[in-house]
DNA sequence: GCAAAACAAGACTATATTGGTATGGTATAA
DNA sequence: TTATACCATACCAATATAGTCTTGTTTTGC
């Protein structure tokens, strides 16, 4: 199972919270409230976003974070890769890449660059208006103690 | 940066070197000196691979791995799948989908639904045979202490 | 029939990543 | 000037992963 991390998992959330209210401005309790998410969690990816030009921050009385674009202008590739780095399937894991040092001539690369490429086309289509659309009242969804809230299907086969 | 596990990058190395050798058969010990894993862990993975039908196993003395098919006949789809799960980036992490019991009508879930299809599709389509292409003499490409040769680039934008 | 070679299976350990929390600081509106 | 809310960093805990070890079973070949 490939999977995101809950992070950008809920990252994704956020910003689909955000996008469905659109334009009004919200704080780190609010969207914890809406999405179940402890405060400080929220807060320390809502620091993120915002550092990353997806949202604007307004300090002081009455501040919180707003959407910098619209939900049709954002892409799930954009998201992503603020929080969890370059979308790609990598294996030559370290951050030295000596060990790969046949990375030009690899039979491999050019294998995965096909993957990667696709991977990257598909997430980049998919914005984050089409993420939240309408009808779904979002509030009162989330009862227990589980924040999550994405996806769910797993294309097995 | 989404990734695969070493043990599936591990795994996509050993089935490139055994699909250049094609119809041979490897032991446990042979592979690691190819690939540079240790024994064990190389032993472990294929294991997994002839349990699931990607590889044969002959028992005995001169017993060792085969392939069961042609490269072009195995995707890499096929075997990130063995070792790593189904392929898909889901975010409803647990198995008890008790939390996100909205499944059905989650406004997000058409979002990834979409990507899930598109990163199943680019993996099914790279065959084993593309990613072993000719040429390449395997043997003597790792030499210190590290396994790895697969993917590299990062796709980052 | 016995010994050696090779796979089979599982438990176990150590390490790395990640999720989550706490603390102290800064800016701004009322 | 006080309360609200963002900012930054450092720390801890839990989980997941990689890798190892041990014991067992099957088969070849002498």
């Amino acid at each position: 199972m490939i999977k995101l991390s809950k992070m950008t998992d809920y990252g994704v959330v956020i910003m689909s919270e955000m996008g469905r209210i659109e334009n009004r401005i919200l704080t780190a309790p609010d969207l914890s409230l809406y999405t179940g998410l402890p405060v400080p969690t929220a807060a320390k990816i809502l620091r993120v976003l915002a550092k990353n030009n997806l949202l604007s921050s307004i300090r002081g009385a009455h501040g919180g974070y707003r959407l910098d674009r619209k939900p049709s202008q954002i892409s799930i590739a954009e998201i992503v890769r603020v929080l969890e780095g370059p979308v790609a399937v990598t294996s030559c894991v370290d951050t030295s890449h000596d060990d790969c040092s046949v990375e030009q001539c690899c039979p491999m690369r050019g294998g995965w660059e096909k993957i990667n490429r696709a991977i990257n086309a598909a997430m980049e289509e998919v914005t984050l208006a089409d993420m939240c659309q309408e009808n779904t009242s979002a509030l009162p969804r989330l009862a227990k103690k589980a924040p999550a809230g994405a996806a769910s299907l797993n294309v097995t086969e």
